[in-house]
DNA sequence: CTAGCTACGTA
DNA sequence: CGTACGTAGCTAGT
């Protein structure tokens, strides 16, 4: 142990201790769901958390080296020339290791030119001289010569580095015989294979110290060489100069230039907010406790800030009257948070940079304040489609949404968005939102109260513009925010669903389920739980014995693809009758959970997840509207159940046709993909006659399908691999289709090798409305998660301007409803698809509008095709 | 009770 | 070794 009195000098050689975990731990079970490897960075970080608890240390570093290059490198070219490659696994993971460390406040110290060990002896020596107590921490032999009396090494033992070897000057006497500031002169003596460093053929360690101890010091031992008798006597006057080399190369530098003093490598608080991001995007879960643990904090404590911010001002609580004068008086923007309970307003707290208010909501003050909230006097929320909805159901349509902080902060950050007010303090004010200690039946901190939570609104709205480019706050501006009252209307709406036509169906299904389930036990000669893919894998791969299939984690896939190529193998009649049980069961599931959500008025209110996506989609929840299924028989019979409701005429469906497939003719600006669009004819057969190199009218019915996959499979970065499990063709075959393809439309490959480049250099993609989406990976040395940011990166312009698409075209129907004073309502969106409820007298208005707003919400250089369907139900009007 | 995994529905 | 989602059931962990 450390003498508590003193203070303690931790430095740790990053990169070889983290390479030590990297082999110490098995890859595969340290890797993130995209693909990253962690497990020298656990490895690391694990160890690092045991020492910084058992040791206590008041200063520490952590030292990398920059490259291979060094100045000895430079001196003997052959210095670690023997190194192999580092294994893909472990590239990448070091620059992770560094986000950890700088999330924990651990100084990381790196310079050129010097390799990690001259760091950490550099400051092993200036620490010892300071008075610390200094601890060395390294995978590297050579660090024992900066053992003495105040500096210990800690050596990780051969297993890995959980366990760490404590040498001090004694223990290296007696590990090897000599001084610590001797033992370079035995590793120069033996060599260093590691380090591509030969030493004296036939010299191992025991030779060497007893040379030493004889001559007591390596200069007088190469100075009577010829003193030395025998054959190593000849090897060491012929190897003299390796030695003098050897010995050269291995000591370590003391007097290296570094920007800090050990004083000032004092440990810091550890900044909890980021460790936790930088965690859980490692997915490492049980180090977070640990760390906390090690920092002396618990995960309470963790949350609060250091710094408090500037205080929010005092409430105050005025007559509806006086709230209504307040607001009027109000400059420049105000924000606005209601809670709501049942759907309904309960209280409003109303906020400027230097006054807060707030009310309990009643009829009175809805009255008073309506004119306000009705105007375009500008107001910001956070996440206003729950107030926005809540105000309609009061009869209050909420205008003046000039920003909503959820919003803006997914539309900065879609992968990862900021989901309560609390996480945008944390992350643009670096403050800690006050919040009511739940756990705390009298809490001793009231939490913000709701017109400070206003306040907080208008700092961070402020925050988030200082950062916004132009192009995404254009977005904000013109798609979201009126997108965003659009969605409020719909889930408003709901859409009327028959309870009578889904029961009956459910329960067809379920007896059709068992009926199968009882044929499949038959087929096995026993019961088996058909839903459990692990007692599938026992019946298929090891009773059954079928040839194993594609891999997953946890085992072989037993997925539908896999049965169906089984089948063809070796058919076996269990393996139809699971696929059917399959498509019952999975019908049947998605039946009960619409049935379940049908309510008292015999409609479905779905929720729009308007930071759903990383693309700009929207997203539906609870219950799920954008998957019902539609492509056989049975299925269109539960979309047939989603019916016109009381008091209209007709359900009205509009799709785009080929929308991303035009956007990409438009991007790529591709003249025969844009002649495709604009002839008129049908894409995938004029596609098709140039590929195959035939007129339209001979594209045969397989040819077509080829150019649709293909084409399709364009956007999201298909592979040749890829085109040819899909089309259930060769390989080779589907190169030549790939090839064919690009010869005849090469603009589009051109488009989409330079967008991705862009997107490289940029560090982001850009859709036409110029939404981003940052892709840190495209330049990670990682292949797996480098390639799936450039499909990714590839595929997100051109999903996200079809996206910015529709809701351009869908707020502008939805705006152009209301100016006409229709009673006809947009009820769903299924990305490239919108479904309309049509009021009675209503269908011609509906129908020219749909389909004008539709086309013209954005202007390509091919034109939007918009089909339209009518019927009584959703599968009536879907064709 | 939760989290991860597999499987599968949509555009 | 094709993008973007949400949900359900099973399983192994707490």
């Amino acid at each position: 142990m450390t003498d508590p009195s003193k203070p303690t000098l931790l430095v740790v050689d990053g990169h070889s201790l983290a390479y030590r975990a990297f082999y110490a731990l098995p890859v595969d079970n340290f890797s993130t769901k995209d693909g990253q490897h962690t497990n020298g960075i656990y490895g690391f970080l694990a160890m690092l958390i045991n020492l910084i608890k058992a040791e206590k240390p008041t200063h520490m570093a952590v030292a990398f080296d920059t490259s291979r290059q060094s100045f000895r490198t430079r001196a003997y070219t052959e210095y670690k020339a023997n190194r192999s490659e580092t294994p893909k696994e472990f590239q990448g993971q070091i620059p992770l290791l560094k986000d950890c460390l700088a999330a924990m406040s651990i100084h990381v110290l790196a310079k050129e030119d010097f390799e990690a060990d001259d760091i950490l002896a550099t400051l092993a020596t200036q620490g010892a001289e300071a008075g610390y107590d200094v601890l060395v921490c390294s995978g590297d032999r050579d660090t024992i010569q900066l053992v003495n009396d105040r500096v210990t090494l800690l050596y990780p033992n051969v297993q890995g580095v959980s366990q760490l070897k404590r040498y001090d000057a004694a223990a290296v006497r007696e590990r090897y015989g000599v001084e610590p500031e001797q033992y370079p002169d035995i590793a120069a003596l033996v060599g260093e294979t590691s380090d591509n460093l030969p030493g004296v053929p036939k010299v191992g360690e025991k030779t060497a110290v007893k040379w030493l101890n004889q001559f007591g010091s390596l200069e007088a031992l190469l100075e009577n060489a010829d003193k030395v008798t025998g054959v190593v006597g000849n090897n060491l006057r012929e190897h003299i100069d390796d030695v003098r080399r050897n010995r050269t190369l291995n000591r370590l530098l003391t007097d290296v230039e570094l920007p800090v003093t050990p004083e000032q490598l004092e440990v810091q608080p550890i900044d909890a907010q980021a460790v936790r991001e930088i965690f859980a995007q490692l997915e490492f879960r049980t180090l977070l406790p640990r760390v906390f643990e090690a920092a002396g904090i618990d995960q309470a404590m963790a949350a609060q800030r250091s710094a408090p911010g500037q205080a929010a001002p005092a409430p105050a609580e005025p007559t509806p009257a006086d709230l209504v004068r307040w607001v009027e008086e109000a400059e420049g923007e105000v924000a606005v948070t209601l809670t709501t309970h049942s759907g309904h307003p309960q209280r409003i707290g109303l906020a400027v940079p230097t006054a807060v208010v707030e009310a309990e909501w009643s009829d009175e003050l809805a009255a008073a304040l309506r004119p306000w909230l009705e105007s375009d006097a500008p107001k910001v929320f956070t996440d206003a489609k729950v107030q926005v909805k809540a105000l309609r159901r009061e009869g209050v349509r909420l205008d003046g949404l000039v920003f909503d902080t959820i919003l803006a902060g997914w539309l900065q950050r879609p992968s990862f968005p900021d989901k309560t007010l609390a996480d945008l303090v944390d992350r643009y004010l670096g403050e800690k939102l006050p919040e009511a200690d739940p756990q705390q039946l009298v809490p001793e901190d009231d939490g913000a109260s709701i017109g400070q939570l206003s306040w907080y609104t208008l700092r961070v709205a402020e925050a988030q513009r200082a950062e916004l480019a132009d192009s995404v706050a254009s977005v904000l501006r013109d798609i979201e925010l009126p997108t965003l009252q659009t969605l409020a209307d719909m889930e408003l709406a709901g859409v009327a669903v028959s309870h009578e036509k889904l029961s009956g169906f459910s329960a067809e299904l379920a007896a059709r389920a068992d009926a199968i389930a009882q044929d499949a036990y038959a087929a096995i000669g026993r019961e088996v739980n058909l839903g459990s893919p692990k007692q599938l894998q026992e019946v298929l791969f090891e009773e059954l014995a079928l040839p194993k299939t594609r891999k997953t984690k946890t085992g072989y896939s037993t997925d539908a693809a896999v049965l169906a190529d089984l089948q063809e193998s070796s058919p076996h009649p269990f393996l139809n009758l699971l696929l059917q049980h399959r498509e019952a069961t999975k019908l049947r599931q998605i039946i009960e959970s619409l049935d379940t959500a049908i309510v008292a008025d015999g409609r479905i209110r779905t929720t729009y997840v308007q930071t759903g996506s990383q693309t700009g989609r929207l997203s539906s929840t609870d219950p799920n509207l954008q998957n019902i299924p539609i492509r056989n028989e049975e299925s269109r019979r539960i979309r047939s159940a989603f019916e016109v409701g009381e008091g209209y005429e007709a359900l009205l469906t509009a799709d785009y046709s080929q929308i991303e497939m035009r956007i990409m003719a438009h991007l790529s600006e591709d003249p025969g993909l844009i002649e495709a669009f604009n002839s008129g004819e049908d894409t995938h057969r004029f596609v098709g006659s140039r590929v195959f190199n035939v007129d339209p009218a001979d594209v045969t019915a397989p040819m077509r399908t080829k150019v649709k996959a293909m084409s399709y499979g364009l956007v999201y970065g298909l592979s040749a691999f890829g085109l040819s499990k899909q089309l259930r063709i060769d390989q080779s075959e589907a190169k030549q289709l790939m090839m064919e393809y690009f010869s005849r439309f090469g603009a589009v490959r051109d488009y989409l090798r330079s967008s991705v480049e862009q997107a490289r250099i940029d560090g982001y993609t850009e859709t036409i409305f110029g939404r981003r989406r940052p892709f840190p990976d495209l330049t990670s040395p990682n292949r797996v998660l480098r390639e799936n940011a450039e499909r990714a990166a590839l595929n997100a312009p051109i999903q996200g301007s079809a996206a910015d698409i529709m809701k351009v075209a869908l707020f502008n129907i939805h705006r152009e409803f209301t100016a006409q004073q229709l009673s006809s309502r947009v009820l769903l969106q299924i990305h490239d698809e919108l479904v309309v409820e049509v009021a009675p007298g209503e269908w011609d208005a509906t129908e020219r509008i749909v389909r004008d707003r539709m086309g013209d919400a954005a202007s390509l250089t091919v034109p939007l095709d918009v089909q339209i369907g009518r019927g009584a139900d959703w599968n009536e009007a879907g064709h």
